[in-house]
DNA sequence: CGGCGCCTTGAACCAAGTCAAGCTCTGTGG
DNA sequence: CCACAGAGCTTGACTTGGTTCAAGGCGCCG
């Protein structure tokens, strides 16, 4: 059995004092990022816990978070990656379903729930916004789920290619350990490891470190895909 | 490799004449339902097919639906089934990213999207009301994929609480053949028959007939959901 | 340069898939 | 009312993809 106890004490997050980029957008999505205040998370920092009340809404300035759930017997359960962009806490009503952790130091704006609802109730384009995302995060997760009903191998190259499909170019950099990858895919990190090995002598990938992917061949990636 | 070809020839759907009951719920949703049109869906039939621009919602009034999306080697991938009350096509952004079927004959409130947006953008508790509804969706979608990393035993036994938390009382019917739950658990046909019957004999719960299912002993069945 | 976290590789094992009967409803026609 | 046919479900025997257990390698940081 694999530990998931964070390495770095848990220190206090601190209210970043540097100005944030401002991510190019529609109005609607610059009106819900001017009312979130930005935090920096370190690696391995919970964000939330599952089953705490869910009063804030994230928005990812850089780095990545993983949204995980241990079951009884002390598996872990990757639901979802957010990456730069991505709104996320957004899952359930009162409580959050899943707890959240910085895979890396990370820069989150935190979004007070009941402030956005009180925009979106006088803003149109607001509330319109943030079905949108809410849409766009159904879509992804139905998209998971479709993929964890595969095999090893198609669910590694669905992995690769919804990572490719978030970086410009080539070359993948992953933010998360290969124990993170095996949760989300539901298989374990020997198999991760295995698959992609597999996937490199078959020319589909290169892996010139443990850190990053390079596509060699896409086509096949997206054949494997199914 | 199973066919999934229909076995009824594809009917012309009725425009439903009945007066259809009104289901329970605040003010928004009554104005949702309201500007819905009822039709019948017969067994088997296509509510609308992946990549066609989703111009609707719908409401399930009775009856049941899947969703789902066939890969390019045939197998099928069930991503949701919707029951009474269940609002869906809420999936992605210009095109469907599933398909749809009724999976017995089913009366459907098929809502115009556009009139829905003009609607939520006047009215703020009709967009707070479609922005939780698809949150929900959201939730259950990640539950769901939590569910697809788990052993044979435990999506089974997720899928009957699942199914038994959309049901009164300790009984259970399926509107849907095994099949169906098959490709939703990412299972084959054999392994749902022997899971449920493995269950059966651990007295969890009782099998009266295949479209039937009797809760035993629903504490055993939440902790094999870990 | 030594230690530790993380990754890879190998060998044995097992849960679920595959293939192949056989059974049980349900509806239909004689 | 019974016989039959067909779809859908169950069960058994065998195979296999992925896990488990165990060892070894790599690279980063003190």
């Amino acid at each position: 059995m694999l530990s998931y106890s964070s390495t770095n004490r848990p220190s206090l997050q601190q209210i970043a004092s540097s100005a944030f980029p401002q991510t190019p957008g529609p109005a609607a999505s610059r009106l819900i990022e001017a009312i979130g205040v930005p935090m920096l998370f370190r690696r391995n920092n919970e964000v939330y816990g599952q089953s705490e009340p869910s009063e804030h809404l994230y928005r990812v300035v850089n780095g990545a978070v993983r949204a995980y759930r241990i079951l009884a017997d002390g598996r872990r359960k990757i639901g979802a990656f957010y990456l730069a962009g991505d709104l996320f806490g957004l899952d359930a009503g009162k409580t959050h379903g899943f707890s959240a952790e910085a895979v890396t130091d990370s820069r989150l704006l935190v979004i007070k729930r009941q402030s956005l609802l009180a925009l979106a109730a006088r803003d149109s384009d607001v509330a319109r916004e943030l079905w949108s995302l809410t849409e766009r995060e159904l879509a992804r997760a139905l998209e998971h789920a479709v993929l964890l009903s595969k095999t090893a191998q198609e669910r590694m190259a669905g992995f690769v290619l919804e990572m490719a499909a978030r970086s410009a170019g080539e070359t993948i950099d992953l933010p998360m350990p290969r124990l993170d990858i095996a949760d989300y895919l539901g298989l374990t990190i020997e198999t991760v490891s295995r698959t992609l090995t597999s996937l490199e002598q078959q020319a589909t990938i290169e892996l010139p470190n443990c850190h990053r992917i390079v596509l060699r061949n896409g086509i096949a990636l997206k054949e494997l895909n199914a």
